[in-house]
RNA sequence: UGGGCCGUCGCCAAGCGGUUAAGGCAUCGGGUUUUGAUCCCGACAUACGUAGGUUCGAAUCCUACCGGCCCAGCCA
């Protein structure tokens, strides 16, 4: 594996802190997921920005819950983010939820209101918004801004004790209504919210808001560095000024960097939920799917994840990352690791027609070209299957595969030449009639040939259905579905493969030789055996034809 | 049109006033290899959004432009 390249701009930020004793050389990230949803690649990037930075510093690492808004949120999801985190074997050294702090933001809340800082309005959503002002124009304050203490005291805590309907009334900091940044006129931090929370149940009628909770719950677990995506930056300074008005005696700084985006692929929650609603794809663990869980199904590894991330890097720059980065680092872990055997998607019959009928042999097969001691047995016999791309029955140039009356190499085997192509009555290719030469057992004996093709033995080679994945749109930035690819699964539903894999284990990944890396589908039916291509093997040839 | 950010090779990304402007992915040559894979070797930015300025010296500092992203949820 690759050595992670483990500096960038936050790593350079917290040498300058540790240097400047800043938080005493102390280092303390945290993971925030708000659990409304299913993990994916670009959390995975800040899952691992967090981790791994704490690990570099020896500090810690919480994950956090940002679990502020009970109509979205819910056990399952929470379920979901621990095991995908712990599947990327990162331990999270405290774990949190916002809504442990709770009594916490209540109290400060009050604090606030009692130091002026905070009030309650009676204007409604639309009035709010109206008052706002725009980017150009300031915001006018509303007729409740001077609200006294007294009253807005009174009023927060019958909100909290359920007197109100959910609208009537919201806790507002006192900021200022003209500022050039938005987020600082007279944020609500409050609202009514008749809803059960999945974990404080009906504690509840009032629940805090993102900006207001976040710095505290940071403050909170003493975390240092409050790492998170860009569109946060016009919150740092109402971050600031709520940890300094509440006098916390803890500063953590916010850093942020660009949210992470994949060409021909999508992120959002909402996009990828449309792929699902449309049944374009078949859930958020779909094997195309750029979640985490999606990831582990097309059988991914967490290494492999961890490399991309860490081959990415960390900058505060917007940018696209080709999906071939990502390709290439499991690529990469899986031609070390992976055994080979051998596999075909579209099986064309062969018939050695010189090799003797009832008769069979061994030949032996390396497990991985790196270690030439560790054999596998494979039968070989009179009939064979092969790929129907490594025939053609008129070759292009440079094509130096089967064709009619050439010699080519079944891979581990022996030489064999077409003699014959026969057909159906719709002029269909259905077999090939070949011969084989027994000298070429030995390598060294038969003629030297240019192609070398995979094969399985049609006696005991294993029926399955083999899924071919490909990027989700043909737009590098999709807009819409409009541009889904069609092609981005391809099922092969004749496949054949050896006899060697251990179609029982679902952890196992294979390098079907000459094709790619496969793993047996988590999701397969009883009578149906699936194997998922995780990525394919480079190909040249197909690059060279256009 | 207010504010906050960002602009170094096709895609990422180092660089922090003096370097031949790292590295990865991709691409293109060549070698090894009976996986058109892997592996190895080589090529690949006189150029850092543009224009000025400061300086003996600038991708790095200043100014002005140009281009892109984000902000007007009682979402996070």
């Amino acid at each position: 594996m690759e050595k992670p390249n483990d500096t960038n701009f936050i790593t350079n930020t917290i040498d300058k802190d540790n240097s400047t004793k800043k938080f005493g050389g102390r280092v303390h990230t945290r993971f925030p997921p708000e659990p409304n949803g299913y993990l994916h690649i670009g959390h995975a990037k800040s899952i691992c920005l967090n981790f791994e930075i704490a690990k570099k510093y020896n500090g810690k690492c919480n994950l956090r819950f940002d679990d502020t808004n009970p109509e979205k949120e819910s056990e399952e999801y929470i379920n979901s983010i621990k095991r995908d985190v712990a599947w990327l074997e990162y331990n999270w050294d405290e774990i949190h939820f916002a809504s442990d702090y709770f009594n916490e933001l209540y109290t400060y809340a009050i604090e606030l209101i009692k130091n002026n800082y905070a009030y309650i309005d009676s204007s409604s959503a639309e009035e709010i918004k109206k008052l706002r002002g725009t980017l150009t124009e300031p915001g006018i304050n509303s007729k409740d801004r001077n609200r006294p203490t007294e009253e807005s005291l009174r009023i927060f805590e019958e909100m909290r004790n359920g007197n109100y309907e959910e609208g009537e009334y919201v806790l507002r900091l006192k900021i200022d209504m003209s500022s050039s940044n938005i987020n600082m006129r007279d944020p609500v931090i409050y609202r009514i919210k008749k809803i059960r929370h999945h974990r404080t149940g009906n504690d509840w009628q009032i629940y805090p808001l993102y900006d207001f909770t976040h710095c505290i719950s940071d403050a909170q677990e003493n975390i240092t560095h409050s790492l998170c995506t860009l569109e946060f930056e016009d919150h740092r300074e109402l971050y600031d000024w709520i940890i300094e008005k509440i006098q916390h005696k803890n500063k953590p700084q916010q850093i942020e960097f660009a949210r992470l985006m994949l060409e021909n692929n999508v992120m959002s929650k909402r996009k990828l939920a449309e792929l699902i609603e449309s049944k374009n794809v078949d859930g958020w663990d779909d094997p195309r799917m750029p979640t985490i869980s999606g990831l582990r199904r097309r059988g991914f590894t967490p290494n492999s994840i961890k490399d991309f991330c860490s081959r990415i890097g960390v900058t505060k720059k917007n940018s696209f990352i080709e999906m071939g980065v990502l390709e290439n680092t499991i690529r990469e872990e899986l031609n070390l690791s992976a055994e080979r055997v051998m596999g075909v998607l579209d099986p064309l019959k062969v018939t050695i027609s010189n090799y003797p009928k009832d008769e069979e042999e061994v030949v032996k097969a390396p497990n991985n070209p790196s270690n030439k001691n560790s054999y596998r047995n494979i039968n070989i016999s009179r009939e064979v299957y092969i790929d129907r791309s490594d025939f053609m029955e008129i070759p292009e140039k440079k094509y130096f595969r089967l064709s009619p009356g050439k010699e080519v190499r079944l891979r581990h085997a022996f030489n064999i030449t077409c003699q014959k192509v026969i057909k159906n009555a719709k002029g269909d290719i259905t077999e090939l009639d070949c011969t084989y030469d027994s000298e070429s057992r030995d390598i060294n004996k038969g003629n030297k040939v240019k192609g070398m093709i995979h094969w399985v033995n049609a006696k005991d080679c294993i029926d399955v259905q083999i899924n071919l994945y490909d990027r989700l749109f043909t737009e590098a930035n999709p807009k819409g579905l409009e541009s889904f690819n069609e092609d981005s699964l391809v099922e092969k539903n004749n496949a054949k493969i050896e006899n060697n894999v251990n179609i029982d284990n679902y952890d196992k990944r294979y390098q079907f030789e000459r094709v790619g890396y496969f793993i047996r589908d988590k999701k397969s039916k009883d009578n149906i055996i699936i194997y998922n291509q995780i990525v394919s093997l480079k190909d040249t040839w197909k690059n060279k034809k256009g």
